[in-house]
DNA sequence: CATGAATGAGGTTTCATTCAT
DNA sequence: TATGAATGAAACCTCATTCAT
């Protein structure tokens, strides 16, 4: 799932004695290293294994060239980032809304606030290459998961939950990302999950259409 | 306002015969056109020069070095939207809340939309070189102005009306930088800008607390 | 004529002013040194670019890349041959049998002295690349220049003069590689000269069919 | 014979054991199907060693560098050739020209034919290293057989017999050579035996002179 | 003996920038 | 002032070779 389109982005080979496991998750590890402390500019192949401890060469030996680096550095994060919101996504399906939406911006702020450094790291990646096809790929996967659980919420009933789902999480994307890029101390990032609660439920219940039978009122 | 921090990124000098503000003007539109067909990995200063048909000389004669380019391209591009976006916020000052989400969004919307190209060039730029400060900078204009605005709504009070302002410009350009980079196509981007309206006026009026005299209550 | 067939093998610009030119020659030069003085394996850009005063950029800015110029330094040095071998054969059209072997085999054989370093040199360039294409196709030209030599031979027709031709080219190629190749001293080239001769004209005698009326048998 | 005169190209061991003796000659084969399919230019050990289903440290254990390797199956083929060339040589002494030069070109064309695959695989290579010096070695060796051979033929003299062998041989290669590279049609090298035959039988005959008493004429 | 992960020197190529014309 | 040839540091990537397992 979420494969590189081109083929000279996947991964070279698959580390299978313990040596090559090791060697593969220094240098991602470096890669975000490197990114967060020269930023995306100064990330060259050379410095990455440099900075883990390897030779470019088994660099190479695991990602065919550059890019393959960044975009499966770019794919594990957004992967967890994508796997949170749809486990909670589904865990959520049949509550009520007010649950949905906590459930789900608990999960999204919850797995970038657990990889702050890689959540900052690869926002300058995602522009640059075909990355755009995981971003969109994961997105509409985020999306999707969403609006399936919109769509088991008690009561309402969304006019398109799809378009919905999109404008929430997008919304949700891009106050988090502000954040982060804008180097928001701990305090707004806790304030922040509270406002995306706000904003997610607010804009939900007025996209709802209520299936409640007014019995109450008539009588 | 939004001054380059960096004193190196200060365009060389500032074009006063009309001969130079046409090839100043020239160039920028080349820089876009690189970026939009070439994408910024293949933008080179030698291939702007020859897409705006001077010569690399002449691009040195305007620019100190490629980054104030591209500075000066982005810092263009987003003082077009603050632009928008502050005189918006201004005009629409003890308008009504919903008057004001709807002069507001159809501000940046629409200067996003004027220049789609632009917006979508200009998404990869963005992260590369010390831009975050412009970003920030004009991101913070617009919160700044629009928190402003907010703040002399009829009959309501906002209880931080910067974070409120923060969120809801944040959450509007994470929806539209999602559909320009995802490449939405026009129909999905009219329906941008209602929903941009729900969530917007959804979430402020949850924010904002009722200033009305409650009399019936305290009778 | 004889352009290279991939378009990555075409020189990348030609040079106008008059150092450009300077600078191309130099460049050709310096890779036939370089060639004739390390070896093919040791011929790399940045050699040649060392051996002839110039900065690899330049080299580059000349080539797309390193095959372009092997391919160029080639193809100049087998249109040399080419066009001696079909000058001389325009030149002996209509002549005598032995007056054509003497024409085309002085023509080939004097080319290919007159440049005995870059013949040398480039005997190990030719199987790389895709080098086999000019080869061929000066091969080919050379054959056809000769055929069509053959056809004019008074007294004599052959059945195949493509065929002939063919034979003969190849094996005067073939001698003379053999003697460069095998570092021949200036003695046995010059008895290379007078053996290609006997060579030539015993073997297209032997494939001539004679016109000529036969009188005094019939008589 | 036809010893490598450079001692780090000798194979590392003799291959005394049955399994060594059929690694070795697998690794010998896939080194050609690289050269063939691949070209020299992308010949590396490692793909050898792949396409011969053995590890790299294995291969190292034959051949202790890869020239060694190349200079291996070079000179393999080359003796081939050689071997066939000579044992036509030897048994064709004391028979007539004609029967000589059929024997000598069967054997040579015979030798390459059945080979074509690895004759058209090393033309490339045999430029690159020190291989001229086999190259050399082998063709000297043939020319010795051949000129031996001519130096009995009956009723005739050379004046130079290695010369005439030198010439003849070098031709006959330069032809097959260029039929080879040229990737012309098995039809095509049908006919290249018989135009050989003619080629080597006409040059020959002009070069001897008769010895012959020539009784008949006085009487 | 065989394996294949690791190495790193060295090759190719790009591109921001300068400066003579 | 405009030009574009020249520069060369630095990036990417390969591959012959070794050696721990």
């Amino acid at each position: 799932m979420a494969r590189p389109a081109h083929a000279t982005l996947n991964p070279r080979k698959q580390p299978r004695q313990a040596r090559s496991q090791a060697t593969v998750e220094v240098i991602v590890e470096a890669c975000i290293q490197v990114l967060l402390q020269e930023g995306a500019n100064r990330l060259t192949t050379t410095r990455v294994a440099e900075r883990a401890g390897v030779s470019v060469g088994s660099l190479y030996q695991y990602y065919p060239n550059k890019q393959a680096l960044l975009y499966a550095v770019l794919a594990q994060h957004l992967n967890k980032v994508g796997d949170a919101v749809e486990v909670a996504a589904q865990s959520a399906s049949g509550r009520s809304l007010p649950d949905m939406v906590v459930a789900v911006v608990d999960a999204f702020v919850g797995a970038k606030l657990a990889h702050v450094d890689e959540s900052r790291a690869l926002y300058g990646v995602a522009s640059d290459l075909e990355a755009a096809d995981i971003v969109n790929a994961i997105g509409a996967r985020c999306c999707k998961a969403v609006a399936a659980m919109l769509s088991t919420a008690p009561r309402v009933r969304f006019v398109d939950a799809r378009l919905s789902a999109y404008i929430w999480f997008t919304a949700m994307v891009g106050s988090t990302r502000a954040m982060l890029e804008g180097g928001a101390p701990p305090k707004m990032l806790k304030a922040l999950r509270d406002q995306l609660v706000t904003l997610g439920l607010s804009y939900l219940q007025s996209e709802a259409i209520s299936t409640r039978q007014k019995r109450t009122a008539s009588t």
